[in-house]
DNA sequence: AACACGGTTGACCATCTAGTCAAGATTGTT
DNA sequence: AACAATCTTGACTAGATGGTCAACCGTGTT
């Protein structure tokens, strides 16, 4: 019987404050380390708690693992949701990168996190990619592709762009200590700059 | 002492073949499990060698994943190193670009192994990035830089302009997983319309 | 105060994993 | 054939790791 997912008995304040301090320090190390380079003593260590402690709460590395997944897949829906067939294109569509390049700028280690399951196949998120994400995606690539039809965007193939924006974004994130190595001491942070590149070719590429 | 680093003695015929053969099963399980996440005797099971017989070849998993980053690392530094700075700037970039799009197409598992190492924070390659790598993105984005000065190419930041390379590129194989399970049978492979898409996109933004 | 429940932990276990080793098999050379 | 060098492996070890458990502690309620 699962810990967390029995949704009848509300949480104790302690309870709500450890579920957290857990989800956080798995989020640090597992965005760090990959699922298998984590271990529960680190986990532990991290949250300032015990390992048996750890596991009062959550039924084992797998479920804090699931955890902190679910938690994200919803938080990832919802920009590219907000994508209005009835608004104007270049706004709404301007409007998804910047929202997408806020989250990877202020959520890295959610990405992170994404970033290392796929890029190892994925194994844990089939079922949204292939579910929910998928419909979204299809849904919003014929929003863009009507938009193109009617001359107000350029004419691409709307998976590509759709593709093109998500890597763009995300690399500040996934790809931070590349960034970060190879620009030295030249600057502070990595994402110096990217919001003013993205909006330039954002622009020019979506302009007709 | 290390074994594989004596480059007095000449390999044998059998030193050759398994040594290839190591370092190539380790590719693809490393690229998939990344480095923690793979064993030694998966390693061995994908070599179809004993776990001691590749311990004979290597000093331990760390000196197999050390022969494989290493490897790579030359590739990747080689198409970068071939723009030409009195080619013509557009030419000289958009070969650049194919020539990653193709590498991120003939070798996704390097790609990934690659991807695997940044993404948590590259531990291994610090010294690379910092150093060999550095110096020549620092050396091109001057070369950029100045084409743009001659009114040749669009007006953009150089080192974002290589970034936005990268993740372009590099996206196709490290997000396979995701782009095969968000596009479904749709397609057969996920780089299908890449070349022609990303070839859009850049000449697109390139262009003044 | 006494009780019940929620919360915490040291000690422990089974399994996995990197790496060793000594003994045996194979190969090349004379 | 005989010998040495190379190659291969079953059996093993030490340490790491996910997870358990019985006992103990803390908190709020009566």
């Amino acid at each position: 019987m699962s810990k967390t997912t029995s949704p009848s008995k509300p949480q104790t304040r302690i309870q709500k404050r450890n579920i957290m301090i857990i989800l956080d320090a798995a989020l640090e190390v597992f965005s760090t380390y990959g699922f298998r380079g984590t271990t529960l003593d680190q986990i532990a260590r991290q949250a300032g708690l015990s390992k048996p402690n750890v596991l009062y709460y959550f039924d084992g590395k797998e479920a804090i693992h699931l955890a902190l997944l679910s938690q994200l897949l919803e938080t990832w829906l919802v920009p590219l949701r907000a994508i209005d067939p009835q608004g104007d294109p270049k706004t709404e569509l301007m409007r998804y990168i910047r929202h997408k390049l806020q989250m990877s700028r202020d959520f890295p280690r959610e990405s992170r996190l994404f970033a290392n399951e796929i890029v190892q196949g994925a194994p844990r998120m089939q079922v949204f990619l292939q579910g929910d994400l998928r419909d979204l995606v299809d849904e919003k690539a014929a929003v863009i592709q009507a938009w193109m039809k009617d001359g107000k965007l350029t004419q691409l193939d709307p998976f590509h762009l759709i593709f093109s924006i998500w890597a763009l974004t995300q690399h500040y994130a996934d790809f931070e200590a590349q960034i970060r190595l190879v620009r030295g001491s030249n600057i502070a942070q990595p994402h110096d700059g990217s919001e003013d590149f993205l909006d330039q070719v954002f622009q020019k590429l979506l302009t007709p």
